[in-house]
DNA sequence: CTTATAAACTGATAAAAGTCATCTTTTTCG
DNA sequence: CGAAAAAGATGACTTTTATCAGTTTATAAG
């Protein structure tokens, strides 16, 4: 497949306000838009893959991406899903290791190469951008503890609700006096999330919707009731 | 409980080679080491608390500590068990957050104390330093998406196969052509390392006994069969 | 439009692992 | 030392969840 470039300046990037690339000064911010490029993904198509060495950064323009890890049964475990103003294999970048995990397009996808350079040129130049990159790095580090807890010990209808509730906060659009999930996920892949088959999550998203806590709507889920749906994951209810 | 303090110099500590603060120019590192208490902790205390602020870092200068995190319904999973030269509590420091997890002695240990405003100090005055902070916290990462993956698509019988094989590799002692894991831990803690039931690793373990993978010694395991033991966790046997 | 292919769904069954109860052994501490 | 508490061990039972087989529905491709 054919890679189709396209080029959008840094600075009127509309995600640059959600990315790790604002607050940066303008002669940094330059030096990444200088060297960046930009390539649209289609749906299917790889980022990179676990096992080779990443040479930059990858920056989400639009569109979705998964990140995960195949096991030797070759069932997979998604890790993360990265919207627009995400950074994408930073990890084993910064790490200089090779890719642990491997990055899928979900939904067709705008996403900008940073070469390895100039992303670390930067990053030394810039003590504060520096704090913030581990600062966002440990905060991750935080949420993947969250989940390795979750998976340890709670039951897979409990993850399930948890997880729904996690992409509502994520991926959530109000509306209707309920929130719908922008993000067309397919069953195999929400089981690959929440670390299960892919028929325990369909009976169990069945008996959320006939309990009134979500609902179908296309590819996409639409949350009712955030609360029910909270006192399942067994979590505090705020 | 009263606190014992102990005080050696961090030149002096036996654990620098193994520590972050290995290859630290001098002026820094008695810029740490002026400001740093050392305190002797008994088992079963405590080093922090999930929900309270950091005030600054710890440094293991002996012993072993649990870091673990506390479900709902009271079971523990243990993210991690820090030994001499180990850094403890900087994620939370390092992403400006509340602590997620509690620490607690697992065998007696002496632990120094590096004030927040120190270590950010010489993390800010050096770049390099800096670097290898983040190249430890991304590898730490690292660990955890494997982690992740392992509990979320592995049995509990390959899960502890694999942990047990983690623990030999982290404080495994050779001798008698075999390896003793130096660590005194109970099925309790075992359980909340592997995330699953007490009573289901005292029934895997006598198995792999039985199997002549492992041995008792007193409290501590010796890895008699490495290579059926990795066979028994679905890894790839090197 | 129609066929092929993949995704979604349903039911039956089996295996894995958790829970509970009980007993034994070891450790701790007055 | 000896009692009390904690840890380790074992068996019976239940629940959860994976697996397999098969059907229906949706999507993509010719």
């Amino acid at each position: 497949m054919a890679k189709v470039e396209f080029n959008i300046a840094c600075t009127l990037c509309e995600h640059l306000k959600d990315s790790l690339f604002n607050g940066l000064n303008p002669e940094d911010l330059s030096r990444i838009n200088n060297h960046k490029t930009c390539i649209q993904y289609k749906k299917g198509q790889n980022i990179f893959y676990e096992g080779t060495r990443p040479t930059g950064l990858y920056c989400m323009n639009g569109g979705k991406v998964k990140v995960y890890k195949n096991s030797v049964q070759g069932k997979e475990f998604i890790i993360y899903i990265a919207k627009p103003g995400d950074f994408l294999g930073y990890r084993a970048l910064l790490s200089e290791e090779f890719y642990q995990a491997t990055a899928t397009v979900l939904e067709d996808a705008k996403i900008c190469f940073i070469p390895k350079e100039s992303f670390f040129e930067v990053l030394q130049k810039n003590p504060l951008f520096m704090k913030r990159v581990v600062q966002a790095v440990c905060h991750e580090m935080g949420i993947m503890e969250e989940k390795l807890a979750e998976l340890a010990h709670k039951s897979v209808r409990e993850r399930l609700a948890a997880n729904l509730l996690m992409l509502k906060e994520t991926y959530g659009m109000e509306g209707e006096g309920s929130v719908l999930i922008e993000l067309a996920l397919s069953r195999e892949d929400l089981a690959s999330i929440v670390g299960t088959a892919t028929e325990t999550v369909i009976r169990l998203l069945s008996e959320f919707k006939s309990e009134g806590l979500i609902a179908f709507e296309g590819k996409k889920i639409r949350v009712l009731e955030p609360k029910k749906l909270a006192k399942q994951a067994d979590l505090i209810v705020a």
